[in-house]
DNA sequence: ACCTCATTTCGTTATGTGGCGAATTGTAGA
DNA sequence: TCTACAATTCGCCACATAACGAAATGAGGT
C-alpha cells in the first residue's frame, strides 16, 4: 500500500522533523545532524526511508550530500503537505526547530561539521 | 506530536482498511473482523489506536460495539481525510474490500457472529 | 597515488508492534 | 440470578524499528 509506507515514512518524530525543515530548504546530512543531534548514521537511515517513500531526494554536490523535499515531483507527496501543513501548524515544536535552523544556516557548512567530528572524538577518546 | 500519532495510527494496512472502511458507515467489531480476518482481539486493539488517534470513535448498543469515524468531530482527524482519500484512490485494494463490505453488510450482523464463533470453535477444539 | 573526511552500510542492542488464544468484562435474555 | 456471548484486556511470541559505533564507500585536495 502506497498510502501506508508514506505514513509510516512520518509515523516518526525525528523524521516529520527533518522532513519539515526540508520544505522550505535543502539541506546537508551534518545540517541534519545538527537539527535532530542524532548519530550521522542515524540521521542517514531517516533519509534513506524518506527517499524510499519518495519524500525526499539526495543529491551529492562535492563531499556533501544535499537532500530536498519531493513534492514538486512526487504528487502522492504532494497530497501529504497540505495536511501536514495543518497538523504541524497546531504543534509548539515546530517554532524551536525554526530558531535552530536559523542558526545552522547562518553558520558555514564546513566549520558545523568540523565541530560535529570534534564532538565525536571527545565522546569517543582514541585507544 | 499530534501528527505524528495520527501518522502512526495510518501506518498499519488493516488499520487503514478499517478506517478507509468506517468513512463510508458505521460498522460493528465482528463486521470488521470479517472484512480484515483478524482475531477479534486483535481488531479491537486496531480499532483502540484508532480510537486513541481521534480518528474512530466507538460506543456499545446492545452486546455490539459501533465504531464510526470522528472527521466531523475532530478538526485533526479531517485535514487527513482528503490526503487519504487521493492516496487510496490510487489503489487497488479498495474494490477488493468493497465488494466484501457489501456482502457483510447484507447480512444480519447477528449471523454472522454465529458464524465466526461457529469457525473459531472448529479451529480450536474443546477439550 | 594517498589522505581526509562526509556519508552510508553493517552489526548489535533495546524497545515497539502486530498477531493470537485465554481470561475478563459487561450487557441481554432466560 | 444465571447463562450466553460480543468485545476488551492480558500474556506471550515473532518480527520490525530506532539508536549507536565501527567499518566501508567515495569524492576532494595534496
Amino acid at each position: 500500500m502506497e498510502a501506508v509506507s508514506l505514513f509510516k515514512a512520518l509515523a516518526d518524530p525525528n523524521r516529520v522533523r527533518a522532513f519539515y525543515a526540508l520544505l522550505q530548504q535543502e539541506l546537508c546530512v551534518c545540517q541534519i545532524v545538527e537539527l535532530l543531534q542524532l548519530a550521522p548514521s542515524t540521521v542517514s537511515k531517516h533519509m534513506s526511508i524518506l527517499a524510499a517513500a519518495g519524500l525526499v531526494a539526495g543529491n551529492k554536490r562535492g563531499r556533501w550530500v544535499y537532500y530536498r523535499h519531493t513534492a514538486a515531483d512526487n504528487p502522492a507527496a504532494a497530497v501529504l503537505l497540505p495536511a501536514l501543513q495543518q497538523l504541524v501548524a497546531q504543534e509548539t515544536w515546530p517554532e524551536a526547530d525554526q530558531h535552530r535552523l536559523d542558526t545552522i544556516l547562518a553558520e558555514d557548512p564546513e566549520f558545523l561539521c568540523r565541530r560535529q567530528s570534534n564532538r565525536r572524538q571527545q565522546r569517543n577518546p582514541p585507544s
